[in-house]
DNA sequence: TTGTATGCGTTATCAG
DNA sequence: CTGATAACGCATACAA
C-alpha cells in the first residue's frame, strides 16, 4: 500500500492542504511546518498520485504527435520530441495515424475525447485529414502543425524552407556545370514535396534551363522509388549528369542503382539529396544534401504547443526555418567523355 | 463543458451505474435500456474521462520502455512496440534512460511512484542499473527485460540467440574459405555484445582456427567505431580477408572505410553484420547479416508484460528466439591474388 | 435487471 | 498562515 497525502498529513500532524502546499511548492507555509511535512514525505516515500491530480486539474500533461510513415526522418523527429518533452515535463505519446483508416480515427478520437492528451502535433500528411481537424476544432485542444499542406492562419505551424533549399541545391548543381538535372519527386499531398519540386523548377528557370518533364521522376521519397527512378533516368536517350533526390532516402536508392549499373558517384554522375539525415554522411561517398532542421522543428513545435497550453499567445503563428546546403563528396563537375 | 456520466444518466433517465454498464459492455442490461443509453451517449458525444477511471481503478494503462542510445535498432524496436501497444490498447511511454544520471533516475522514479505506468520494459544497458531494479522491486510493478545482462529467474526476459547467430555467420565465412576473420566488438556491458563475440570464437575453435587477438577489434557497435576498426584491421601486416561486424552499423562503417581505401566488397574483402536492420539491404552491395528478430522481441516483451498485468502467470520466464542468416552480396570467397 | 452510496487521491474554496 | 470540506468523474460493493 503506497502512501497518500492523508498518511503524510497524519504523520506530520497537519492538514492535507498543507501537505499539498509543500508538495507543490506553494507559498504561505511556515518554514518549520514545511520541514516537518517534508520529513514525513521522505519517511513515507510519498509521491502524489498523478491520476488524481489530473482528474481534479482536468489536464493530462501528455502531448501527442501524429506520425504516418516510419522512416529515418520520423525517427529523428521522435527522438528530438521525446527529448524536448522531457525538458518541459510533458509525457509524449507517439501515435501512428493512417488518414481515413477507421481504427486510427477511433484511437485518436479516444485520445482526445477521453481527455488523455492536452495538445496535438501533426506531421504530414496527417494535417490534410479533415477528421483530425474537425476533432481538434470540436474539442478545442491546442494544435500545432509541422509542415502543413494548407497552413491556416488560426493554427500555429512550423515549416522548413523547402523551396529555398531545393533552389539552392539546384543552383549548386548548375554552378558545377550540370544542365541535365533529374529530380526525384515525392508524394503529391505533401507540402514539403511540392515546395522542393517548385524550388528545383524555379532555379532552372532562373538560369534559363528548359525544364524537361522526363527528368521529373516519381520516387515516393523512399529507397525503392529512388532506385527505380534512377534506373529509368539513366536509360533515357539523354541521361542526366546529376540526380537530385527530393529526400535522402530516394537519393540512397539512386546511388544503389547507379552502383549496380556500374556508374561511379560522383565521377560519372552526381547525386544529392534533401534532409541531411543522421546516416547521410555514412553512405559512400558521403551525400551532398540540404539540411532539414528536424531538431529545431521539434523544439519549436513543442515550444509553441506548451505556450498555447499555458494560455499565452503566440507572437508569430507561422514560423519558417531557413535551409542550408551540406556539401559532401557525392556531387562534382559533370563527367567529360 | 464536456459531458460526464451523470449527464448521460440524466438524459437517458437511468442511473449512472447503468450507463457505466453500457460503456464497459457489461452484461445484465435490458436491450431497450442499452439502446436508450447508447443514444444519449451518441447525442452528447460522451466519452469516459480516463483520469477518473484510472484513479478509481488504480491503473494507468500506460507501459514504459527504457532505452539508452538512439540508433536504427532502437528505432525499429520503438516502432514495433508502439504498434503492439496499440493492439493491446496500452499507451506506450518511450523513456530515454541514462544509467547513473541523476535526472534520469528522478524521472523514472516519478513515473513509477506517481503511478503513471503499470509496467516496465528494459533494454540494454538499462537492465544493469541497480537503481532501476531497486525501484521496480520496491514498487512491485511488473518488469520484462529485453536481452538482459544478468537474467534472474524471477524476472521474465526475452532474448535473441546472439551466440548461435554469430556462430552461424562465422561458420558461413569459414565455409566460403576465409581463415583470417576480423570481428568488430561492441560495448562490454551488453550481453548481446558478449554473446556475439563468444559465438564467433566458438566457431573458430570448432574449425580449428587459432583465434588472434589483433583480429578482435573494438567498434562500440556504431558507424565510427566500425570505420576506425576496419582501417586498423586493413593496415595490419596480415590483413583479414573478411570482417564480421558485431552489428550492422559497425559493418556499415567498415564498408565505408574499405571503399575509401579502394577495396571492393566483396571482391577484395567480405563484410557482414548482425541485426538485419531495415536499411541493411539498401547499403551497397547489400549486407550479409544475421537476422535479429526485433519485431518478435517487441511482441513477446509486451505480451509477457500484459500477461503479468492481468495477474496471470507466465509459463516460460526466459524466452530465446533463434537467429538465422541473411545472405546478400557483401560476402563471397576470399580474393585470390 | 437496476439503482444507491461510497471511495479513489488530489486540488481549490473559503472560512478561521 | 492553516484547515475543514467540497468537488473532479468514475467504478464497485451492496441493496432492492
Amino acid at each position: 500500500m503506497t502512501a497518500t497525502i492523508k498518511d503524510v498529513a497524519r504523520m506530520a500532524q497537519v492538514s492535507i492542504k498543507t501537505v499539498s502546499r509543500v508538495v507543490n511548492n506553494e507559498p504561505h507555509v511556515a518554514e518549520d511546518m514545511r520541514a516537518r511535512v517534508q520529513n514525513a514525505i521522505d519517511l513515507l516515500g510519498y509521491a502524489p498520485n498523478i491520476s488524481a491530480r489530473r482528474l481534479v486539474q482536468r489536464r493530462s500533461y501528455m502531448l501527442c504527435i501524429l506520425l504516418h510513415t516510419s522512416g529515418f526522418y520520423q525517427s529523428a523527429l521522435i527522438n528530438k520530441t521525446l527529448e524536448v518533452g522531457y525538458e518541459y515535463d510533458y509525457d509524449i505519446l507517439i501515435q501512428t495515424y493512417f488518414p481515413s483508416q477507421a481504427r486510427s480515427k477511433k484511437k485518436l478520437a479516444g485520445l482526445i475525447n477521453e481527455r488523455r492528451i492536452d495538445g496535438l502535433i501533426t506531421t504530414p500528411p496527417c494535417d490534410t485529414d479533415e477528421f483530425v481537424l474537425d476533432l481538434v476544432r470540436n474539442s478545442h485542444i491546442p494544435l500545432v502543425q509541422i509542415s502543413p499542406y494548407n497552413p491556416s492562419p488560426e493554427v500555429p505551424a512550423i515549416t522548413a524552407d523547402d523551396f529555398q533549399g531545393a533552389y539552392l541545391m539546384t543552383e549548386h548543381l548548375i554552378n558545377l556545370g550540370h544542365r541535365n538535372i533529374a529530380f526525384l519527386k515525392g508524394p503529391r499531398n505533401h507540402r514539403t514535396s511540392l515546395e522542393r519540386l517548385l524550388g528545383y523548377r524555379r532555379a532552372l528557370e532562373h538560369y534559363h534551363i528548359a525544364p524537361k518533364s522526363q527528368l521529373e521522376l516519381d520516387s515516393e521519397f523512399n529507397f525503392d522509388g529512388g532506385y527505380t527512378a534512377a534506373k529509368i533516368a539513366m536509360n533515357q536517350v539523354e541521361p542526366p549528369s546529376a540526380i537530385f533526390g527530393g529526400n535522402d532516402e530516394a537519393a540512397f536508392g539512386a546511388i544503389y542503382a547507379l552502383q549496380e549499373m556500374g556508374f561511379s558517384v560522383p565521377q560519372h554522375i552526381s547525386v544529392c539529396g534533401f534532409d541531411d539525415l543522421a546516416n547521410s554522411k555514412n553512405v559512400w561517398p558521403g551525400l551532398t544534401t540540404v539540411h532539414h532542421p528536424v531538431n529545431e522543428i521539434a523544439e519549436q513545435a513543442l515550444s509553441m504547443l506548451v505556450t498555447l497550453l499555458e494560455g499565452k499567445e503566440i507572437e508569430e503563428r507561422e514560423r519558417v526555418i531557413p535551409s542550408h546546403l551540406v556539401i559532401r563528396a557525392s556531387t562534382s563537375h559533370p563527367f567529360s567523355h
